[in-house]
DNA sequence: GTATGATCGTTAGCAGGCTAACGATTTGGA
DNA sequence: TCCAAATCGTTAGCCTGCTAACGATCATAC
């Protein structure tokens, strides 16, 4: 039982280090990098939607953003109508990153999942999904 | 491919916050406790032992001892035979807090996995060994 | 129309992880 | 014997997470 958390926590721990130092390479951090791909499909956002769709706190985000806007990868603009609100928007330096960075992405899970035959692949995913589901992170998509 | 990445990544953050929720209960955090699992079988141990069985950079545990030194889990003493060395020991507050500690523990392993068959559960924990084999995570034992 | 309550982002402070640089000690070789 | 190299733990500084408290803005009820 505890055999298996240990393992999954040392798994995970493994692709992190190998997701962080590929990213490192295109001058991004994991972190920032969890940030660019959801604005890379929708800019604009702002950091409490951000947040909920990385399911993280929001200071996360916030401070997330502000190594960012430091590193020149987005920008935060107040919005006009709500003034309340922040929202950011990535800067072409970005967007140039998109492709090479997701392919880093891709080639990384690809790499780690290479001795799994495609069964095992739909089992661990079954498996998995169990566990996240019984520990209730039913990720809501909508809203 | 992506998408087994990240629900591993989920599943595991699930589990650590959960661990991390029960261990508070214990006056004890999750980084905190990787040391008391260890200490609790063999005490005396150096940082630097710790690192090595933990799978962590040393100053991690340096600063891990730190705060369970603060909180009255354990102290530290020079090595009399070779005064580089520090010999981390348990205190009686840290010994009594194992049984019912690691009783947490189980159960929350037993409750993540409650969803999935004995023949699920072996293939989980194949799958993911297979990850981390490939990933380079040897977990040399010996030495 | 205004006061109250809700909703944002930010700040402060903590835990846990890392690398790099450093000081103290020990070891080994000349 | 003594000096250089290796080996420790520690410190400093960073990134990623969290909660709690706060200030600003907006919405709503009155």
């Amino acid at each position: 039982m505890t055999d298996v958390v240990r393992l999954l926590t040392r798994a995970q721990k493994l692709l992190r280090t190998a997701t962080d130092s590929a990213m490192q390479e295109h001058g991004v951090r994991i972190g920032q990098n969890l940030v660019l791909e959801v604005l890379w499909d929708t800019d604009g956002l702002t950091p409490g939607d951000l947040a909920a769709r990385l399911d993280v706190a929001t200071p996360t985000v916030v401070n997330t953003a502000a190594r960012m806007e430091a590193a020149g990868l987005l920008e935060r603009r107040r919005d006009p109508d709500d003034r309340r609100l922040v929202r950011l928007y990535l800067t072409p330096k970005a967007r140039a990153a998109e492709a090479p960075i997701s392919a880093a992405r891709r080639e990384i899970a690809a790499r780690a999942l290479a001795a799994l035959t495609p069964e095992e692949l739909t089992h661990l995913e079954n498996a998995l999904t169990k566990i996240v589901t019984t520990l209730g992170g039913t990720r809501e998509t909508t809203r």
